[in-house]
DNA sequence: TCGGGCAATTCACATTCACGAAACAGGCGC
DNA sequence: GCGCCTGTTTCGTGAATGTGAATTGCCCGA
């Protein structure tokens, strides 16, 4: 997950989308604009011309509070009635709900282009593209490790549904959590 | 209540202060110092010279987010009784609940950037710049200082979890306190 | 209905590499 | 000198990935 970047006013309709996704934005101010106002932790504003070491603090700061935010939603998701889907981190760390496992390199991929499409159809094709950027992965490699992703993930409460010859598709079957 | 206002780097001190009382602070950075990290909401920095107009602005959205921290912080006090997390002081004594460890000042930075980090991935490589400032470690002190450490704070019930080729993660793992 | 054929699952290795753990040695303060 | 902190060497273990082959299951035509 990385830091939004968007012009401010003039792209207000997205702020709006991200604030309400809860992705992390930063604001560059035009000129003569004003500041936004916001009390949002994961929203921040520049305005240029800016150093690029400034820059690179203001983005990284969002992406430290980014983190932390994660983190304590997922504590609190356990807790009460927040319910976020499953997340997938920078560092290959699947979470959903109060638990989370961490996926080796290439089931990272795998799931990753899984929970972009979650609840939908995902084929081979693009799965081995994801899994295998710039190769073509033997006919079964895809195989076992879309088994072994399957194993890794159950605990969950994630199911990768087969679709013969069209696919898989990511699903969460944990009915406390549609 | 009002904003703290300090220079950065040089009120570092008070700065420390401020963080650990949770109290809102402006770092006003001085010339060709590095912004601050930091993933605190609380806590905002400026390099001067800057407008007046953004100046208030950063002021105001840390009044913001003060006001809706207390709100939150009251909300979940009134709600729960408050548990709180592991604690380092500067003399490399780690608390948590009622037990304690010190920590040698090696073990007590890489503690520092874990905890820097709770529940979130921290790579080698961050690790190894917080532990060894200014060095480049063998490949193998990393790996027998985290050992060390995973002993030292085991009877905490604090956990480091390894996230194979990308980092570490600390955990609290008694079920008492989520 | 039966069996061929294909898709998918699963197992059983082999290889490589990251990490864990023990043992040892130097340094420093009490 | 003794004990603790620290760094280094060395070896073992397990994880990640790839590959081949055996097995299962489904669809469809004879």
């Amino acid at each position: 997950m990385d830091v939004a970047l968007l012009r401010w006013p003039s792209e207000q309709p997205r702020r709006a989308q991200l604030s309400h996704a809860g992705l992390p934005r930063l604001l560059v101010v035009e000129p003569e604009a004003a500041p936004p106002l916001s009390a949002d932790e994961l929203e921040d504003w520049v305005r240029v011309p800016i150093d690029e070491v400034d820059f690179e603090a203001r983005v990284a700061g969002l992406r430290r509070r980014y983190d932390t935010h994660l983190t304590r939603s997922a504590a609190a998701a356990s807790g009460v009635d927040l319910c976020p889907g499953p997340v997938l981190d920078a560092d290959g760390v699947l979470r959903l709900g109060a638990g989370w496992v961490c996926l080796p390199p290439v089931e990272a991929r795998l799931a990753a282009a899984l929970l972009d499409r979650l609840g939908v159809v995902v084929s081979r094709e693009a799965l081995s593209r994801a899994g295998w950027p710039g190769k073509v992965p033997a006919r079964n490699s895809l195989d076992v490790h879309v088994l072994r992703l399957r194993r890794r993930i159950s605990p969950l409460s994630l199911v990768i549904h087969t679709v013969r010859s069209r696919g898989y598709v990511l699903e969460v079957s944990d009915p406390s959590c549609p």
